[in-house]
RNA sequence: GAGGCUGUAGCUCAGUCGGUAGAGCAACGGACUUUUAAUCCGUAGGUCAUGGGUUCGAGUCCCAUCAGCCUCACCA
């Protein structure tokens, strides 16, 4: 298969051109290239004859990877494509001349050329650059996927992104998208005087969620050290230092499985604003999420992409599946016991009646504080029945040990979770500054579960820096993957994410198992 | 971690009852200066995921292993 490639590379050689190419100034993205089709004027033939009219067009330089090639004879037509969509263009022997229609024979799919020349309609009206010079800029070893169909099998797709990102229509799309969603948020947050900074990655102390971490080792100090499962205990301390209103926009691990709405590494925003409570971040996060669907939908690298994208639309309606997500705000907001009553026919003190449910449901209720059996049968029976947006507000206070109780319950927490569709996908607090309140609810482990799947870690450094006084603050947490699958309408968060881990392949070389895409050199 | 489904040419997929391995695209040779999934003639391409087993004979049946997908478990 490659043979013939490798005797192309070297014919290229031969006529003096480099294979491999070098920089290509001055080209234009082809979405722009496409939009200057009303330049091209028809000029009336001089005997009148509408078959004998000529047309002149602008000239135009473009760049990009050869998708379709329908050589006949002494013309060649090609399909380029770039970030900004796909281009005909025509290579006439008479026109280039034969040295360069030489280097047009040795064209394969899969390989990268730019092209000069005037942007004028063939006779069935497509939009045409006729090449009047071919720039060689990168040769194509090895055997692109079926040129329709593309990469069907899932595998395929993400271990090799790279051709997903070229063949599969949308793929490049929605991750140009997923980029301007996080810019949106960077840009919402920024405008509203929040500052962005990067704490450690690296923790002597897992903390600031229920997760089991990746352990990994430092030799100069011989220590284990932790990779994070959440930003916050970080940011809380410079709360304390004085950043106002801050936020960190990164990574985070958690050593679980992974499904449809997991990945061992995903990313995680977490904001928190001094003098602020919940409610304040209820109205940040309906903010962030309503100008990241018009930020989404604008600008130019999705606009105009491969000339089959949607026109941006301003409605909040976005589809789900077979389903729709209304994000016109204010969204729904219901407290947990108003929820958890609505659902299960339960009162929500009825602490005998919550035990037997959670029985019923196989759930080993013995020995476990009511509000952990009561969390059990909300995830149970409520969680996935929310369609939402909705805010969940006022958790049972046991079950958040990080955030400050109601002054008028002191068993309610001023926390909410926003649900979509039964999704998680953001998670507020108003946070707990109280040095001696936060120290106990460390010591003291949740009845019946153990540390790991606890978020009361003891953290004693933290401790110290509440010791010094932290304003009162509401903080807020969006799990950003969730948030693009959603406004996506991706159903995996494989697709959301460039490369989600997958086990190592054994033989990337050729011989055996499935995935062997490329002999070895 | 448990169960189910899947794995055949570079890609997308057929392969019946166990009897010599198939197609389209891609590739190679040839024809063609307005094609649009170009067309036409010809050629080549396989460790049937891997390893065992049953059988005169296995892509097909059985067992194990590997990988992917789905469901469950785990999972603020």
């Amino acid at each position: 298969m490659e043979a013939a490639r490798r005797e192309k590379l070297r014919k290229i050689s031969e006529l003096g051109v480099d294979p491999w190419g070098s920089r290509f100034d001055g080209h234009q993205r082809i979405g722009d290239i496409r939009a200057r089709e009303n330049e091209i004027k028809v000029v009336p033939a001089t005997d009148g004859d509408p078959a004998h009219a000529e047309q002149t067009g602008p000239k135009v330089r473009a760049a990009g990877r050869i998708v379709l090639r329908r050589p006949s004879g002494k013309v060649h037509w090609l399909q380029i494509r770039d970030w900004s969509g796909t281009v005909q263009v025509m290579i006439g022997k008479a026109q280039v001349g034969d040295e360069r229609f030489a280097l047009a024979q040795c064209f394969d799919l899969g390989d990268i050329v730019g092209i000069d020349g005037e942007l004028r309609r063939t006779r069935t009206g497509e939009i045409t650059i006729f090449a009047e010079k071919l720039t060689f800029l990168s040769k194509s070893l090895a055997t692109p996927p079926e040129k329709h169909k593309g990469l069907a099998d899932p595998e395929l797709r993400q271990r090799m992104r790279y051709l997903d990102l070229i063949h599969t229509d949308g793929v490049l799309d929605r991750f140009l998208r997923r980029t301007k969603i996080v810019q949106s948020i960077r840009n919402t947050l920024g405008a509203r005087g929040f500052v962005e900074v990067e704490g450690p990655t690296l923790h002597a102390i897992a903390g600031g969620a229920a997760a089991r971490p990746f352990i990994t080792h430092h030799n100069a100090l011989d220590i284990d050290l932790y990779l994070r499962i959440a930003l916050e205990l970080h940011l809380k301390r410079l709360l304390v230092g004085g950043v106002e209103r801050v936020y960190e926009l990164g990574r985070v691990y958690r050593n679980e499985g992974f499904d449809a709405r997991h990945n061992p590494e995903f990313t995680m925003l977490e904001v928190y604003q001094a003098y602020g409570n919940y409610e304040t971040m209820m109205d940040l996060t309906e903010a962030a999420i309503v100008e990241a669907i018009a930020a989404m939908n604008r600008g130019p690298l999705s606009e105009g992409h491969r000339g089959d994208s949607t026109a941006p639309q301003p409605s909040l309606i976005l589809p789900w599946g077979d389903k729709q997500i209304d994000f016109t705000p204010p969204f729904a907001r219901k407290t947990y016991d108003e929820l958890f009553t609505e659902h299960t026919g339960l009162a929500a003190d009825d602490v005998e009646g919550i035990r037997k449910l959670a029985e019923q449901l196989e759930f080993n209720a013995a020995g476990k504080h009511p509000d952990v059996v009561k969390s059990f049968v909300f995830e149970e029976k409520v969680e996935d029945a929310l369609v939402g947006p909705i805010f969940v507000t006022d958790y049972p206070a046991s079950i958040c040990p990080l955030t400050k109780r109601k002054t008028t319950n002191p068993a309610v927490a001023e926390r909410f979770e926003l649900f979509i569709h039964g999704m998680e996908v953001a998670n507020a607090y108003t946070e707990l500054n109280d040095p001696d309140l936060q120290e106990a609810l460390f010591t003291k482990q949740l009845d019946g579960l153990p540390e790991e799947e606890s978020m009361a870690k003891m953290d004693h450094d933290f401790i110290r820096a509440l010791r010094h006084g932290m304003p009162p603050a509401g903080g807020l947490g969006i799990g950003i993957d969730r948030l693009v699958m959603l406004l996506t309408n991706s159903q995996s968060i494989r697709d959301v994410i460039l490369f989600p881990l997958l086990r190592p392949e054994t033989d990337v070389t050729g011989e055996g198992g499935k995935a062997k895409p490329e002999e070895a050199e």
